[in-house]
DNA sequence: CAAGGAGGCTGATATATATCAGTTGCTGTC
DNA sequence: GACAGCAACTGATATATATCAGCCTCCTTG
């Protein structure tokens, strides 16, 4: 079985047990096993683009993506990022829609595509999946309607605050306990914050002149966790 | 059977027809009528606010309403707007999570309450529940991400002129073919597009006189429906 | 009918943020 | 190591939008 050789079986795959594929039997999980094929992705690489037909989804073995929408003028906004063990792709193909984002990696990054035949099979064998997209469905929704709200509500300044603690939270710290263990480049950053990458370089320099955060080129070390809390409103 | 008495057996509701319990036996159906309630709102009555636990979700039998979050000043977005058949407080209840928004009529509007217990026991038997739901909280999350970035890049101008375009296709128009059937104050529908009352009075003023719109107090006419488009870059 | 209040509207102004232009500094390449 | 190319950064300026203040109009209520 080449999917053995190489290492990922899904039987024994960690991020199987937290995501949508939790609760399979070991047929069924043998079945996914056969069915799913690895996709390697350079930094940049592309996974897929927004208005393309999907005909599968991903499960983020390891590594990082942005999950993103280009508006008229061609500028991007990231809506979302990926780590280990989240499922991408899935909205579009259970909707039987185009995707409404285009997804790129972010650093050197593994996953598994789950073609949407094997995951319809698997779906009609096992109801858990579907409570476990309901569950993934629920969680992005809340986030997405958080984030548009403070969109519509907050100034820029409170927003980079807001997703430097994003980033802390969603991909943890180096080992010295306050760099973010991403890289993303100044530009990304703001398309997280919605806002321009000069406006994002200024509130940066003066998080750091706040002693809130150090900066080091790509490297951000969180230090002052709490007054980033206040300044993010999060309290309130 | 009181619940027949009143003349909303779900049964023969058409709404049920649509919605997340399209597929139902006739036993359920009438289990579902037993457990139900119905809840009336005037308008400006509130059905749950941020924050409350849910304990079970609503169904819109007819009426409107605003689904929206407040900021830490107090000042509300406008999240989504919900219709007749439409299913509003679910996302919550499905994640055991606190509501993250509160619901509110925007005109006499009746719902049928369905009590959490109630709906486990019809999931339990009904996996089409669980098809419909992930496709409501997918088209949801699609819209909800779609609103996203156009909050982070697109001008207040090119936001009213779709809200617009959203308030015709959510709610219709009246008999003249023109006149949005739908009845918000200047603030709400600034909450909607996610700007200051001042800023969208200003934009719909503009907008009447490009010969776009037909303003009479809170009766608007979309007038010319494809400059509207245009002007919210909805074909780019 | 008068009084009061709320929502709608307009003008003036303040301010946050985007844009433009230019400098610096790093990185990779021949 | 020199050069090109690009990201990071900074300052100046423009602009969109929010805010503030005031007025008007409609609607309610006594």
């Amino acid at each position: 079985m080449e999917n053995d050789v190489c290492g990922y079986n899904c039987k024994t795959c960690p991020n199987c047990k937290i995501s949508l594929f939790s609760d399979l039997e070991d047929d069924d999980f043998d079945f996914l096993n056969m069915e799913k094929n690895m996709v390697q992705l350079h930094k940049g690489q592309v996974l897929f683009l927004q208005d393309m037909k999907p005909h599968g989804l991903y499960c983020v073995k390891k590594g990082k993506l942005k999950v993103f929408r280009r508006g008229s003028d061609g500028k991007e906004h990231i809506v979302r990022l990926a780590n280990d063990a989240d499922v991408i792709g899935y909205r579009a193909l259970i909707s039987n829609d185009k995707y409404n984002c285009g997804a790129a990696a972010l650093e050197e990054t593994m996953l598994c595509y789950v073609p949407r035949q094997a995951l319809e099979k698997l779906m009609e064998r096992n109801i858990s999946i579907y409570k476990k997209m309901i569950q993934l469905l629920a969680g992005d929704l809340k986030d997405a309607e958080s984030k548009m709200s403070d969109l519509a509500q907050k100034p820029v300044r409170e927003r980079a605050a807001e997703t430097l603690l994003m980033l802390k939270h969603k991909y943890g710290v180096m080992d010295d306990g306050q760099t973010l263990n991403v890289t993303l480049s100044r530009e990304e950053m703001a398309n997280l914050v919605g806002t321009a990458t000069e406006s994002f370089i200024r509130i940066l320099s003066d998080f750091r002149k706040d002693g809130m955060i150090d900066v080091d080129h790509k490297k951000i070390k969180i230090v002052d966790e709490e007054a980033l809390h206040l300044t993010a409103h999060l309290y309130d």
